[in-house]
DNA sequence: TGCAGAACCATAGAATTCCATATATTCTCC
DNA sequence: GGAGAATATATGGAATTCTATGGTTCTGCA
């Protein structure tokens, strides 16, 4: 498996560890450094998180930019609010009490693949969101257009 | 044979445990990587399956949008809700809990073919809405123009 | 020396693998 | 063509491994 996929709700102890789900910890495996990045998201109440591959990618997004526009000023806010954190032995990340409070998680943190990457939530906010996400896909389904990874032509 | 083809009914048993049908297993192993991927329906009450080649198509359809848009989450929905489940060495998968719920399975899941793709019902809702489609199909008089495979795709 | 963070154990429960069997299907050889 | 052997499929249960999770001990640093 190479994407981060589905849903795991994992506990969160007083020090603030949770287990981060084994599935996303073998797509990490086979990355260069197996540490994890997350930053606050700006849109929803969740953390952004992925391998720290992706972290470059967003880095050279932002340098094609031009150097002091608004837009990149906006993005680079995500760098500045990014950590880094390690796996430990169990396979356990030790989540900030500041990132606990953003998404407002007391002892359960929902891990949701969203291929290249993934999010962390509250478990009932995750539900809302995905509700709410559910219902529009389903009013815009034209909007659910698959496209072939080899050539990059839409099937229509 | 190497499309998805025909209804197949088999147990499941306490453990949520199911044989795939030994056709659709002979389909999935010609993909790299012989699992399957499940997720709910957006339209109906049973689950839609593939292998997992269609998930790499998926992740790239999402990847080709902007990272915060709302297309690209519509998608993402699809990945938080899926699970990719390996096939055991008796050709069987575990359908987790909540997916024989949202679904209504007991202890018997049809598996539908659908040529790339194929589903999983309650036998009873499936016989149902076999009735519906085919009679709508019958007064709209359903019609379809044949497109020939593209040539990268064999079929043997 | 006290504290915070990291590393180390221990364990219950879940998930996966392995084995056994009944039934159905195909093959082979007469 | 048909009887019997060999194979394949679906299914149940047991054994083993893995994951998540709580607690304890170590270690560096102020």
């Amino acid at each position: 498996m190479a994407v981060f996929l589905s849903t795991f709700e994992n506990r969160v102890d007083r020090k603030g560890r949770v287990s981060v789900p084994a599935s996303f910890r073998s797509v990490l495996s086979r990355q260069k450094s197996a540490s994890i990045i997350l930053y606050p998201s700006f849109k929803h109440s969740c953390l952004e998180g992925s391998g720290d591959d992706r972290i470059q990618e967003i880095v050279s997004s932002i340098d094609a930019l031009d150097v002091f526009s608004d837009e990149a000023e906006n993005l680079q806010t995500i760098l500045a609010d990014a950590r880094q954190l390690a796996i430990d032995s169990d396979g356990r990340i030790i989540l900030p009490l500041d990132f606990l409070q953003h998404i407002g998680v007391e002892d359960i943190a929902a891990f949701v693949g969203l291929g290249k990457s993934f999010q962390i939530w509250s478990p009932d906010n995750f539900r809302e969101h995905q509700k709410k996400n559910r219902s529009r896909a389903r009013e815009q389904g034209a909007t659910l257009r698959i496209i072939s990874p080899k050539s990059g032509e839409n099937y229509k």
